[in-house]
DNA sequence: TTTAAACATATTGTCGACAATAAGAGTTGA
DNA sequence: TCAACTCTTATTGTCGACAATATGTTTAAA
């Protein structure tokens, strides 16, 4: 279901996936070193393998590399973010217009279908999940599949997906979102079945920057209870 | 003024610099099998700088790899630049918005500038250099830069920038829309000027549409003459 | 005490050689 | 003639060692 595949093939691909979800999780802190010996020796290869994950790595933007000074996990900063919110809401508004007219009605019911059972979810565990669980993401990118548009799904799917998914880890912690969201993510599904493009775009846009207030606030208060 | 530096840094970076303009200008043709030893070798370098290079050129999509099966020329074919022109009609539309109300009126007025040197030069060379040459690129990576998001900037710039000047050198042999896209230019720079965000973002997904129909029915061309 | 230069250390950049895998040619059997 | 199999060859994947560069520390001079 996640657009980035379990551990397999060469070994650079292997290193890539680990480091990723390493850094997603925030199991390495945003702005660590990264020291290629330590990291071949820790997953068992050699500093070749690791070199090319590090670059690849640094293409999806989860790492910034100093040539001669290392690799260090990026930093999200609160520009980076708002930065990042915008290219979604832009992206995201595109697919869904597009969506509407491309995805069949049983993919439709589907999504819908996969709506139902993050409610479930969300019963059954109070509530305090969804948003920071992967149920939402996997709601975006099953629109984005619908676009039928494989750069956009690059796009969403590869990069930015991790990125938010990076984000959802740090500001986890005081996540309560999720009422809305949902609530949220059914009107854009009843858009999608009315095939109204238009209403549809503009339902996830205005999703995109409630979500996007809502972190805003979160790092807001991070960054003041910091100091 | 480009957004990809010259060559310098590790021998990765040169690689990769020198390998993204033989792709971009067609001097490797589209989907041609990319050979570690002798690109290495014509490069003065080993192996290991040239994987790197390949892994980041992978990242920008302008080469596609196969585990075990090496590293091929990305082929653009009708759907990839139609999928390309709709991502960039979005992300375009968008730096147009944004750009209006955050660009000084010094970058405005650079940007006329910049318009009145393009429109100098079609008249010394004809016309027929405009569309295809760097020029118009560097009018939509300055809105890209007005719009002040480090996000959409790396999107249009490293990695779209390419594929559309590689689309170029593709569609140059019987490109002559340099006319109306001069003028189209002209007028997103005077709804800049007005700071009237809605309407610069209208004529900008309009002058890219007007791109895109023009590209299509080049390649549809080029199709049906090459059975 | 501060600054700067020189050294020592750690880390990155690069190369060459070897192993593993895939692609192709050639052979053998039906 | 065609199919399947084997062997050869070419290419990719990987490793270890060395060179180049940056970093941190010590030492010496102002």
């Amino acid at each position: 279901m996640l657009p980035y595949a379990p551990e397999q093939g060469t070994l650079a691909d292997i290193a890539s996936h680990r480091l990723a979800h390493s850094i997603v999780t925030g199991e390495l802190a945003q702005g660590q070193k990264l020291n290629e010996a330590e990291l071949a020796e820790r997953f068992g290869m050699g500093r070749g393998p690791l070199r090319e994950a590090l670059r690849h790595l640094e293409g999806m933007r989860l790492v910034t590399r100093v040539p001669n000074a290392g690799a260090r996990v990026v930093v999200l900063d609160r520009k980076t973010l708002s930065d990042l919110y915008a290219v979604r809401e832009a992206l995201e508004g595109m697919a869904c217009r597009i969506a509407a007219t491309q995805m069949t009605d049983d993919e439709i019911a589907q999504l819908s279908a996969l709506l139902d059972q993050h409610e479930a979810q969300i019963k059954k565990q109070g509530g305090k999940v969804y948003a920071q669980n992967e149920g939402d993401l996997d709601f975006h990118f099953q629109i984005a599949r619908g676009s039928r548009n494989q750069m956009l799904m690059n796009m969403l799917g590869s990069e930015q997906y991790q990125l938010l998914r990076m984000c959802r880890h740090r500001t986890s912690r005081n996540a309560q979102r999720t009422g809305p969201a949902l609530q949220q993510h059914r009107q854009i599904v009843t858009a999608l079945a009315q095939r109204d493009g238009e209403l549809a775009e503009m339902l996830m846009r205005r999703h995109i920057q409630g979500a996007w207030q809502s972190i805003d606030e979160m790092i807001a208060k991070e960054e003041e209870s910091a100091e």
